[in-house]
DNA sequence: AACGCGCCCTGTCCGC
DNA sequence: TGCGGACAGGGCGCGT
């Protein structure tokens, strides 16, 4: 997806647009985008005529609070788009899988060309315990560095893949792991427990401003992601390392390599990176 | 019980 | 030009 700047750029966007808004109806068109709870009449049972009281986000989740008491959560997988029809580029989503008509002739649409999205319906205390499964806001300042410490002791998966665990850090996909990695100087393949007090404090630290750098330029266009207008974000040409194996590393020229790690690649620079 | 893997799905790109 | 294979911002369920 979408990771969390890309989120956090799309709730920004939408937060203005929708807030006091209330839905009228929703149009279904690929139920396998719901998730396991729910169906196209549950759905529409408990959000029509409901009206929009908050949009957040939550990880790499958008979520939508309903004044009467629902919580709706999109995750955007890999190609979701979370846009309103008024946005010229409305026009041309050309993978609509669900939209939520509001009051002023405008539409929420959910255009997903892969369908490994998902829109849930939770009731307030179904959204409390979700919302415990999910681990630490990296950019609230419950993320600390004692906090990243800590959490990493228990386990020997390479730090890569274990950034990408929701269950343990919550918005992290595989650029901006690769992007921290590389700042903090720490190579993708090291195992988590074997991170140093002070390894974890420069991750803790690179993490944070790589994900605030990418909010500031609304975020990581790889390919797929548009923001809530259908625009690109402007992120991908500061990368670092991501999608760049055989170039030169911006800070010793050394050939930037790719490694592949439970099967996602993972690109590092073997030079800056031990 | 933590971890890795395969799979879900469509589109694009690259090499032959 | 056509075709097969690899690969893509994610996450779930399964087996070990």
């Amino acid at each position: 997806m979408p990771e969390l700047p890309e989120a956090e750029t799309i709730v920004r966007d939408l937060r203005p647009r929708l807030l006091g808004r209330r839905i009228l109806s929703v149009a279904v068109r690929h139920p396998d985008v719901l998730g396991r709870t729910t169906d196209p009449e549950r759905l529409h049972d408990a959000v029509a005529g409901a009206t929009l009281a908050a949009v957040e986000r939550r990880g790499k989740n958008v979520l939508l609070r309903l004044a009467e008491g629902p919580v709706l959560a999109f995750n955007l997988g890999m190609t979701g788009r979370l846009l309103t029809s008024d946005a010229p580029a409305a026009a041309g989503m050309a993978h609509v899988t669900v939209r939520f008509q509001l009051d002023n002739e405008t539409e929420l649409l959910f255009d997903d060309v892969r369908r490994f999205g998902r829109v849930d319906v939770y009731t307030p205390g179904d959204w409390a315990l979700r919302t415990t499964e999910l681990g630490v806001e990296p950019l609230e300042d419950e993320f600390t560095p004692e906090r990243l410490h800590a959490l990493t002791r228990t386990s020997r998966s390479p730090i890569r893949n274990w950034l990408l665990d929701q269950r343990r850090v919550a918005g992290i996909g595989n650029i901006y792991a690769n992007e921290a990695l590389f700042r903090a100087g720490v190579r993708p393949s090291r195992r988590a427990n074997t991170l140093r007090r002070e390894d974890t404090r420069r991750l803790r630290e690179t993490l944070r401003e790589v994900l605030a750098e990418a909010i500031g330029a609304r975020g990581t266009t790889f390919r797929d992601y548009r923001d809530a207008q259908g625009d690109p974000g402007g992120y991908e040409p500061r990368l670092r390392v991501y999608d760049r194996a055989g170039q030169p590393c911006t800070t010793c020229g050394t050939a930037i390599k790719r490694a592949v790690l439970s099967n996602r690649s993972a690109f590092y620079c073997p030079q800056c990176q031990r």
